[in-house]
DNA sequence: TAGTGGTCTAGACCACGGT
DNA sequence: CCGTGGTCTAGACCACTAG
């Protein structure tokens, strides 16, 4: 049994503690003092835990007042389709094409597969995201199966890959690349888009890295944007 | 004098450093020990100015060698052209099309051009930017003159639309709003790109909000994905 | 083995928010 | 005033990297 860091206990438990509910939107966590005792750790721990927390936007600090659970950012600087974001749950419904499953990876997905995923065995799963029942955006995704075990038998929390990695697995995504090109629709695209063969859509490639080394996302969008573009929002 | 935490001492020695070229792309910061008794601090402080040149994206660490200047992301969430910020200064080029003036407000710029901008006169201009000579994204941006007089007459640092900004007029960023459509390239457009009519090529409209409220940016780009697709990383 | 960063202890004093 | 988070000290031991 291994046991990593100190802070990882105060950490997850507030981690889990949130994503579970026990402490909604707005509430404060337990002081850094209680949370301290609790623990039985020091104040430099603790502390370690919930700057962890705050770099992944989970919670923010008041001085004077305490720490307090936050609204979940989950921009990471990506690309939505607008109207995703605005509309979320409601004219908004995801078909999955193709169910998480083992399937082969894509030789270039863009981004070339690393050789360590490529040695290990491939999630596939594909998406339509659709607006008032108009497909606008097909998504495909691919993992390697090394740290997912039992992941193509589970059902998504709330619908969202993320969710799901992050309340079942832990993990999170720390960071993203991203290419983009206009591209003509080819005729695969353009029947699961329902637009015509050869009209412009936006070919969007994706390398998430997470917080486990050996978890590498790849995806690829294509959108169709005559109806609803792709955003993105930034602020300092 | 006022004078702040100990560790913003050390922070900003690193930070200038580093903007200055003492310490360059690659090169290893002074280890956390030297900096503690150079600066008369414990290890505490020390770290705790690292982890915010961390968060800020100018070091990276690595336990058991030491703490690296890395290549600045200054993407902002933005998208840029990938070979831009690659091969920066090598290949690449810009051609003013229409140099800084005078011009009229453009009805819509996708996002709606607010009132009171609208009342203020505007400054145009159009630039192409090139990668070995081919034209790759056309680039057309709309402000107010407001605060900004005698910007038409003047010089761009290093080119640079955003270094002028700052160096001359102490103006920042602080947030960008986007959207990315796939579009048939018109004729002007095809033209200017050197790619056929009715090629796909994506349009970018981006709207700039920076530390003036009374300052705000319209920009619109076409690129030609086609050899340079448009590129955008993100870390946490 | 020497040097680096990673984690942690057991304190201390200060600045801020609310009573 | 008290309780909160913000900063800081002076140590310690561990894990990783490289010669």
């Amino acid at each position: 049994m291994k046991i990593g860091p100190k802070y990882l206990l105060v950490k997850n438990f507030l981690k889990e503690s949130i994503q579970q509910g026990k402490f909604k939107v707005g509430d404060f966590l337990p002081s850094e003092h209680e949370l301290c005792s609790r623990f039985s750790v020091t104040r430099t721990t603790t502390r370690k835990a919930l700057d962890e927390l705050i770099k992944e936007g989970y919670i923010e600090k008041q001085q004077g007042k305490g720490s307090r659970v936050k609204e979940r950012r989950k921009s990471l600087g990506l690309l939505t389709v607008k109207g995703f974001s605005e509309a979320v749950g409601k004219n908004v419904n995801t078909i999955f094409l193709t169910k998480p499953q083992i399937g082969e990876w894509k030789e270039e997905i863009i981004f070339p597969v690393k050789k360590e995923d490529k040695d290990a065995q491939c999630i596939f799963f594909e998406r339509l995201r659709c607006v008032n029942s108009l497909p606008v955006m097909l998504e495909r995704n691919w993992l390697p199966v090394t740290i997912l075990q039992g992941f193509t038998d589970r059902q998504f929390v709330d619908e969202s890959f993320f969710k799901t990695l992050s309340q079942e697995y832990l993990i999170e995504i720390t960071g993203s690349k991203q290419e983009i090109r206009a591209e003509y629709a080819d005729d695969k695209i353009a029947e699961i888009l329902s637009v015509e063969r050869n009209s412009p859509v936006l070919h969007i490639s994706v390398l998430f890295s997470t917080n486990h080394r050996k978890l590498t996302i790849y995806s690829e969008l294509f959108c169709n944007t005559r109806d609803f573009p792709v955003g993105n929002q930034y602020f300092m």
